[in-house]
DNA sequence: CTTTTTGCAAAACCTTTGCACAACC
DNA sequence: GGTTGTGCAAAGGTTTTGCAAAAAG
């Protein structure tokens, strides 16, 4: 539980986030805050989404792509990776998950406290 | 589908993964394979692993820390993922999960061709 | 002899960090 | 005034790559 003050930074990157549907990276929110704040740096950046992130103001997303992406909407939900051009995006159809439910269980001595599932295939624009 | 000729590091590098049930990183394979191979090189095991990951004969396990992981067993099975020590190990017990199925079905226009389930929590050693 | 693989080193890539100064409260 | 946040630049960690020499077929 980190003190915060308020910082014009990140709010324009909770801004910048909030008008999203997709899920972007460090860098593209650092070349989009950049119109507002010239002179904001790719490490104030990094900061205010872990921080952010910590605070559980907004989610970090892995896909195993080597690079964290991060989205406005905390709720629980699946992502869609495409293959073809990395895209990220939300499925919205809900997904009957089994996993779900299984919080708590002990697994081989092993005590889960969550999951994550992401489905990868090819996108509706790659398809094309 | 590259062309492959044979070589003796990567039989080593393969070797060396059949004997682990965990799933080693590729630096952890470059430091047990220097031992019969004292030269062999970083991006050597790097191509190998990721030329053998292609061919389907390992499997690229990611879990989201940033390093790509390396097992030998490719057959379908649920990994965990310790938040304390960062071990990754397998699930030995079926998890029933509903995302099997959805392979071949599309959802928002979005072809599905797979998935990827990991379970996080406190592995059996950490919550001694 | 032709193609693939290797070793080495450098580069690429993403992310974190140290520090002095600015902003916040 | 004390604390947190910022900008800058440097460093950190992982993975990829260019190239000449070696190995494989």
């Amino acid at each position: 539980m980190p003190v915060t003050k308020y910082s014009r930074q990140r709010e324009a990157i909770m801004d910048f986030l909030m008008t999203r549907r997709d899920h972007p990276t460090a860098d593209i929110v650092y070349q989009n805050v950049k119109s507002a704040f010239p002179h904001i740096s790719l490490g104030t950046v990094y900061r205010n989404l872990n921080l952010l992130a910590d605070l559980g103001r907004i989610a970090r997303i892995r896909v195993g792509d080597g690079v964290d992406r991060f989205d406005y909407n905390t709720t629980l939900h699946c992502h869609f990776v495409c293959r073809k051009c990395g895209r990220v995006m939300d499925l919205h159809t809900d997904v009957p998950s089994m996993a779900n439910g299984m919080e708590g269980r002990s697994i081989d001595g092993n005590l889960i406290e969550g999951h994550v599932t992401y489905f990868y295939g090819s996108c509706s624009r790659c398809l094309l």
